[in-house]
DNA sequence: GTATTTGCAAATGATTTGCAGTGCT
DNA sequence: AGCACTGCAAATCATTTGCAAATAC
């Protein structure tokens, strides 16, 4: 369930190793998410018209559901918020500010909570989605 | 950051308590999310259609928003699947079952996390939303 | 050459807003 | 009485679909 590339692998490989046509449109949407690390569709659309001025919403949605449904992209949620996208690389934990809205990845070794939650629960587990929210050390002393 | 109320609090009070107009739609909206756990807006208006037949989608938008602005519900959120509403008790984390949908709540102890996570970021941390995701015991023997 | 993808426009679905009437305190 | 809440209809915003032309392989 975890998904890995190293960083020798560029994004042509990465779509036809997802059995995914590469087109510039998709290179370009990968090398931004890339760039960006997370991204909301409206982020990603106004960001790429930029290198695409063309492109439409449509060809962006067809894609991110693509690419999804492949597993090369995966969507993080938020309660209260729109939906970010990133490529799935090793599995990681988020970190939000609820404050001046920063976002971004965290290692946290969750082996030992997923443990118990198996013990407990007796399912079989594949994913974890773990977002932890507060306020950054900028926003604390402002 | 984390609410509690004990069986002997109605729900009356609960929206007193939370400066919020005691009307039966709400009444209504809080007893059928106790019963359910968790619940979609599609699902708690079809539910909710049955009590009170004229009551309006937009009323229960309004309602959810007034309800979660208050921190009196919390949304969760999934990848890739609708929002779910629950009322506010003690902090736990959820459990889907990827096959059947069976989701539920689960008591998992996130301190050592936490610590971990306020050392690496300097945050100080307020919400922890975590939904674990794999097979459940139904599901893996058939 | 064939199948897939793109971009447009239209359709659908989800959520919000404005407003007149009603109900809560 | 006064303000908040309800329900309706309309407006807005988000996402999906159908289709013809363009592109990937």
């Amino acid at each position: 369930m975890i998904e890995c590339y190293t960083s020798s692998m560029n994004y042509e490989n990465l779509l036809r190793g997802h059995s995914l046509k590469v087109t510039p449109q998709r290179l370009g949407i990968l090398s931004l998410m890339e760039k960006e690390g997370h991204v909301s569709v409206e982020d990603l659309f106004t960001k790429i018209k930029k290198t695409f001025p063309s492109i439409s919403l449509a060809t962006l949605y067809k894609n991110m559901t693509a690419m999804i449904s492949v597993d090369l992209v995966k969507e993080v949620t938020i309660p209260n918020m729109k939906a970010k996208y990133e490529i799935i690389k090793a599995e990681h934990s988020h970190v939000l500010c609820e404050k001046c809205g920063e976002f971004k990845d965290i290692d946290l070794d969750m082996s030992g909570v997923l443990k118990t939650a198996k013990e407990n629960s007796h399912y079989e587990m594949h994913h974890v989605d773990l977002v932890l929210s507060g306020i950054c050390p900028e926003c604390q002393s402002s």
